[in-house]
DNA sequence: GTCTAATGTTACATATTGTAACGCTACAAT
DNA sequence: ATTGTAGCGTTACAATATGTAACATTAGAC
């Protein structure tokens, strides 16, 4: 809710972008299990799946607990989330830090179906009712 | 409307976002007339700039035209459509292909005030009804 | 024909990303 | 206690991306 200003996630190269999307659909993973998940599609030696963990989380997109010698990696924020931190980037980069005009353009072009359209438009009446109730707060000050 | 799958932009440095800039709101452009524009904030030499541009044309962010012997420069897409294509991107990525969750949290998020939602939601409706009737052809079909 | 503005060519430094060899240490089994 | 090894850290190297620019080439102006 208070706009904290998040620290512009780093880009994901390949194999970072499957590490990851392996992690967020399994929950946590230690770096053997990434390796094994991630094998047959991309063999890695143990050195090297360290490393695209140990940056992840530099990157801040993933942290780790220690459980007895071994590390058990979790995502630091969940897919959505760093979704909607990246679309928030191109907002500012491209957008001139307005998202209106650049929604417009997703709902005008071909991403959603009527079903999807639907539900968004409910949900935008139920935030409207929100943003009205913080309006009126708004309102009162002055 | 023919989704025609484009080519996957690649990012932009710090400087070619600025020429973007530049070019997106200043038209079409000259070299010259970049590296002038852009001399304040950041001074540079001659094929430096000539260096940016040709990388841009590569990438697909600009096209040029000669003129005499002089090449004027144009964005290829506006800054609205390369906007729309990085969130397709990022929808691809982190959604699986599908906007819709990624649009939903964008409206719970606050991105949008209350004259934009209603816009939005105005705009969702005329779109409801083009899918509408994309969708009574498809089901006049089988 | 010479000068010069405009473009082309090539190069280099730094950062990012994928990949991995090697090294260290704590625990387990002997 | 000694040693094997699982698990983490350190370091390195190649490929690509990006910013920067010197130097080369060429087509017109004069």
């Amino acid at each position: 809710m208070t706009n904290t200003r998040q620290p512009r996630l780093k880009n994901l190269g390949e194999v970072e972008q499957s590490v990851m999307d392996y992690i967020w659909s399994h929950g946590a993973s230690t770096a053997e299990g990434c390796r094994e998940a991630l094998a047959s599609s991309r063999p890695m030696k143990d050195s090297t799946i360290r490393t695209v963990l140990r940056r992840l989380e530099e990157k801040g997109y993933l942290t780790h607990q220690v459980d007895g010698r071994t590390f058990i990696y979790r995502a630091a924020d969940g897919r959505q989330g760093v979704a909607v931190r990246a679309v928030k980037n191109i907002i500012d980069r491209f957008c001139g830090g307005s998202a209106e005009e650049l929604l417009l353009g997703m709902v005008d072009s071909e991403v959603l179906d009527r079903k999807q359209l639907e539900r968004l438009a409910r949900r935008i009446a139920e935030r409207r009712g929100i943003e009205d109730m913080d309006q009126s707060k708004k309102e009162r000050k002055p």
